[in-house]
DNA sequence: AGTTGGATGGTCT
DNA sequence: GACCATCCAACTG
C-alpha cells in the first residue's frame, strides 16, 4: 500500500516520493508490477501548463478532489495518461506517471500493448503488422517507457478515472515497501507543454532516475536534466 | 541521428 | 474549429 499522507503535501515532494514506488494492476500470479522512474508535477490553478489552468471542468474534476485518486485522460485522440492526484482537496494538483520499469507480469503487459494496437483481424494492414512485430520483440525495459505506454501496458483507460490508488483493494494501485531503495533523482523541464508561457514552460518539474533504461523516448531525446 | 507527418477523438473557445 | 501532458514509421542527410 501507499500512505495517502505522502501525497497530501506539496506536489514536488509527492513527485519525488513516487519515484521508485510501484504501480500495480491486479493480483495473484498475473499481477502487473512496475517501478515508477519518471514523473511530472502539475501544480495548482496558476500553473499554465496544467489542465486545471482553465478552472474546474468535467475532464479535470478529479484533480480538485482528495489526494491518491487516479486522474486519467485521453490525449491526441488515442493515448491515455495516468496521474496521481496530490495536495489537499479543493486545490487541483497531480503527478503524471511518465515511465515505469516492468518488474512482474511482463507477458501481460506485452499482451496489453498488443491489444491496444486494435483489432488486427483485417489484413492489408502492413503498418499495423509491423507495429505488432515490434511490440513482440520489444525489450522488457521499453514496454512502459512513456505516459501513453504506461497506460497501454497496464490496461489503464478513462474508466479508471477517479479510482483510489491508495486503496489496497483497488485493481490499480500504488505500493511502497521498506525494501524499495531510494533511487537517485534528476530534474528537468516538463515535456510536451510548448503552449505554456514562461515561467511555467521552464519549471524543473520533471523528476526521473538519471540514465535509467526505462525512461520515456522524449526524455532520452531531451537530455538537459540536471541532478539534484 | 534527426526531422516530419499521420493516426484519431475528446475538450474547450 | 483548433488544439492537444503521444507514439511510431518513414523520410532526409
Amino acid at each position: 500500500m501507499f500512505p495517502r499522507d505522502l501525497l497530501a503535501g506539496d506536489t514536488e515532494t509527492a513527485a519525488r516520493r513516487l519515484i521508485g514506488a510501484r504501480l500495480v494492476r491486479g493480483s495473484g500470479p498475473e499481477a502487473r508490477t512496475g517501478r515508477i522512474v519518471e514523473v511530472e508535477a502539475y501544480i495548482g490553478l496558476e500553473d499554465l501548463a496544467s489542465h486545471a489552468r482553465t478552472g474546474r471542468t468535467k475532464r479535470n474534476a478529479v484533480m480538485f478532489g482528495p489526494p491518491g485518486a487516479a486522474y486519467v485522460y485521453l490525449v491526441y485522440g488515442m493515448h491515455n495518461c495516468l496521474n496521481v492526484v496530490t495536495e489537499a482537496e479543493g486545490r487541483p494538483a497531480a503527478v503524471l506517471i511518465r515511465a515505469v520499469e516492468p518488474i512482474a507480469g511482463v507477458d501481460e503487459m506485452r499482451a496489453s500493448r498488443l491489444g491496444v494496437l486494435g483489432g488486427g483481424s483485417g489484413r492489408r494492414e502492413t503498418a499495423a503488422e509491423l507495429s505488432r512485430r515490434r511490440v513482440e520483440t520489444l525489450p522488457k525495459a521499453r514496454l512502459a517507457a512513456g505516459p501513453g505506454l504506461v497506460c497501454a501496458a497496464f490496461s489503464i483507460d478513462r474508466r479508471d478515472d477517479g479510482r483510489d490508488l491508495c486503496d489496497p483493494a483497488s485493481p490499480i494501485r500504488l505500493e511502497i515497501t521498506d525494501e524499495d531503495e531510494q533511487l537517485p533523482i534528476a530534474v528537468g523541464p516538463r515535456i510536451g507543454i510548448d503552449y505554456a508561457p514562461e515561467p511555467w514552460l521552464s519549471r524543473p518539474w520533471r523528476f526521473f532516475v538519471p540514465g535509467h533504461a526505462s525512461l520515456s523516448i522524449a526524455e532520452a531525446r531531451d537530455r538537459r536534466g540536471q541532478a539534484s
